[in-house]
DNA sequence: TTCAGGCATGACACCGGTGGCAAACACCGG
DNA sequence: CCGGTGTTTGCCACCGGTGTCATGCCTGAA
C-alpha cells in the first residue's frame, strides 16, 4: 500500500505536489504532472479515502439503513437511493437494522460516526430524540416511518388513506365481514393503516369486531395461527386486508385458495402472477428512495434552504383479482 | 461533536486517560473512571470511528458487494453475512455493483479504501487481477461467481450439476424439446448452467438445436421476445429451463399459463405459491452468505491458516408442479 | 536595474484516537 | 533509608492527505 509520501519520494517532489496532481490542481507544471502520474502508476498508488475523510471531517458517501434488505419494499428504496447517488458519483453504504429496536441506535451511530454525507433511514424504534446531536452535522432523512421525538425530513406514504382505500374497496365488492392482518402495532405505519381500516368500517356502518383484528403477525407460525382463528371465527370473515407486503406474502402461503377476498398494502414481485392476482395498495418505493436521496443532496448543497420536512406520498390501488372473490355469507 | 480532548480538558486529565476509560483499560483508578464517564455523558461524547480506523489502519466493519439487492438471491446472501457479523458485533456495509462491469472496480476500490476488515463480493466483471494488491491487507471472499485472474476464497454453487439436474428432470418427465432461457453468457454461472443443460441433452441423445437457446434475456422486453420466438419455433419446445431467478420471474409474467413445463435455477419468494408452483434448483443463499462471512472472520482471526479456497456447494432440486406440464407434441 | 505580481513548489500543522515509553508515586522487604 | 516493583497517568509521535502560508523563480513594466 503505497502512500502519497512514497510516491513523492520516488518522484523527487513533495507530498503536496502529489496531492495536487491527484486533485487536478492547475498549479502544476505539465511535465511534473506527467512524471508524478507515471510514478503513481508504477507504485499502484491508491489514495487512502479514510485519511481524506478524516482530514476534512466528512465522507462523500451516504448511508441507508432499513429494517431488512430481503423485504422487496426496502430493497427497492435502497436501490433507488443508490441509483441517484451513483449518478452523482457518490457511494452508498447500506445497513440492516434487523428487528430489535434496541439495536437501532448502535447501528445508526456506528454509521453516523463514519461521518457520512447524509443518512436515509427507515426506522424500527420508537425513540429518535438521541439523533438531535447529529442533525446539524449530518442531513437525516426518514422514509416509510416518521421519527419519534425528533423533527427531521420525512417521506412517508399516506398509510391511513391506503388502509381506508383497501377496506373501502372490499366493502364496495359487497364484503361486510372484513378481517385485518398486520404486524407490530407500535409502528406508526401499521397503526395508521389500521386507523384507515376502522374509518372505512365505521363509515359503512359495519359493526366493529375486534375478533377480526390480527396484529403482530410477523412469521409463518403466527400467520397460520391467525388464518386458522379467522376461519374458525363464529361469524367468519369473507375478506382480509393485509397491512403489509410481508403479511400478504405469508397469507398467500397460509390461506386456502379462493377462500377469502384479499387486498394487500404494498405491491411486491409476483403479486400479479399468483392466482388470483393480488389487489394491492401501491406504495412506489422507488419514488420514496429517489425523493429521500434527492433531499439528502439538497441539504448537503444548500444547508440553510428551507424545505418542507413532512412529505406524505399518495398511494394508489392496483385492482387485480383477489378482491373479487365472492362475499359468500 | 465533542472530541476526546474536550472531555479530557473538562475532566482535568489527559486525552490518553479518556481513551483508556473508553477502552476499559484496567489501569485506571475507579474514581478517575467514574469522573471521566460522567463528563463523557455530559458532553454526549461519541468517539470518531474514523480516527480510530485511520490510526490502526483497519476498520472492524466488513463489506458486502452484490449486483443488486433487489434480487432476492443476493439480498439473502447479504442478510446472512449481516446476521453472522452482527452476532460478532461487527457492522456490515452493503453496496450495489449495478449492471455495468466497468464500474465494479471503482465501487470495490471505494469500499476497500475504507480499510474494511474483509469483503464479500458477488462479482459482475470478468477481470479481478487488479485486486491482487488488496489481498494481503484485506480478506476477499467471492460468492456466487469465481474471480477471474485471481486466486481467492470462493463459495459457488455447482452450477453445471444444477443445470444438468434441471434439464435431466424435464427429460425424465418426457420432454425432448427443451428450451434454455438465461442471462449474460459471459458470466461463469450462466455458462456453467448452460454446460449442464448441454450435458443432459447430449446424454439423452437429443439432437442439439441452437434455436432453443435464448441467452442475454435480462429485462421484460427481451423475455417477451424470447417467449414469442420459442412459441413460434417451427418445432416448438414443450419445456423450458430458466437459468436464473430473475429470468424465472420474468418468464412467469410472459409465459401463457400451462403452455410449457418449467424448471428454474434458484428459488425465490412466491415460487411455491404461483400456479403451477415452480420446480426449482435450490441454491441456499443463506448458507453461502454464512460460509462467506465465516471465512472472512477465519481469515481475520488466523491470517496464515491454510484453508480450501474453492468451495462448491451442492444444489438440490425442489420438485413442485411446473415440471409436470404435459409434454404435448 | 528594480520591484511588483504571478506561478510552481515545499514546509508544516492539523484532523482525533492510541501505542510506546517515561514519569510520578506508593508500597514492600531488607 | 534504599533499591526494586507495580500502578496510575501523561507526553509525544504517528496514521496519510491537505489547507495555509512561505519560498523562490521568472516575467515585464517603470
Amino acid at each position: 500500500m503505497a502512500t502519497m509520501r512514497d510516491v513523492a519520494a520516488r518522484a523527487g517532489v513533495s507530498a503536496k505536489t502529489v496531492s495536487r496532481v491527484f486533485n487536478d490542481d492547475p498549479h502544476v507544471l505539465p511535465e511534473t504532472r506527467l512524471h508524478v502520474e507515471q510514478i503513481m502508476r508504477d507504485l499502484n498508488y491508491v489514495p487512502n479515502v479514510l485519511a481524506t475523510t478524516f482530514r476534512n471531517g466528512r465522507s462523500s458517501a451516504i448511508g441507508v439503513a432499513v429494517p431488512d434488505v430481503v423485504d422487496p419494499f426496502f430493497a427497492a428504496i435502497a436501490r433507488a437511493v443508490d441509483d441517484l447517488a451513483r449518478s452523482r458519483g457518490v457511494a452508498t453504504l447500506l445497513t440492516n437494522l434487523g428487528d430489535e429496536p434496541g439495536r437501532e441506535r448502535d447501528i445508526l451511530e456506528s454509521l453516523l460516526s463514519r461521518r457520512l454525507a447524509g443518512l436515509v433511514v427507515a426506522p424500527i424504534s420508537i425513540d429518535h430524540s438521541w439523533l438531535k446531536r447529529w442533525q446539524d452535522s449530518t442531513p437525516l432523512v426518514f422514509v416509510d416511518r416518521a421519527p419519534v421525538g425528533l423533527s427531521a425530513d420525512t417521506f412517508t406514504d399516506n398509510d391511513e388513506v391506503g388502509g381506508y382505500q383497501a377496506t373501502r374497496h372490499l366493502i364496495e365488492h359487497g364484503h361486510r365481514r372484513i378481517a385485518y392482518v398486520g404486524g407490530d402495532l407500535r409502528l406508526s405505519t401499521e397503526l395508521n393503516r389500521l386507523a384507515g381500516y376502522w374509518r372505512a368500517i365505521d363509515e359503512a356502518g359495519i359493526e366493529k369486531d375486534d375478533g377480526l383484528i390480527k396484529a403482530y403477525v410477523d412469521n409463518r407460525a403466527s400467520t397460520e395461527d391467525a388464518v386458522t382463528r379467522l376461519l374458525d371465527h363464529p361469524w367468519r370473515p369473507t375478506a382480509v386486508f393485509s397491512s403489509n407486503a410481508r403479511c400478504s406474502m405469508m397469507l398467500l402461503h397460509a390461506l386456502p385458495a379462493d377462500q377469502l377476498a384479499v387486498v394487500g398494502f404494498g405491491d411486491f414481485p409476483m403479486a400479479d402472477v399468483v392466482r388470483p392476482a393480488l389487489t394491492v395498495i401501491d406504495q412506489d418505493p422507488n419514488e420514496i428512495g429517489r425523493l429521500a436521496a434527492q433531499r439528502v443532496f439538497d441539504r448537503v448543497d444548500h444547508p440553510k434552504r428551507r424545505l418542507r420536512k413532512t412529505n406524505i406520498l399518495d398511494v394508489t390501488l392496483i385492482e387485480r383479482e383477489s378482491c373479487k372473490v365472492a362475499a359468500r355469507s
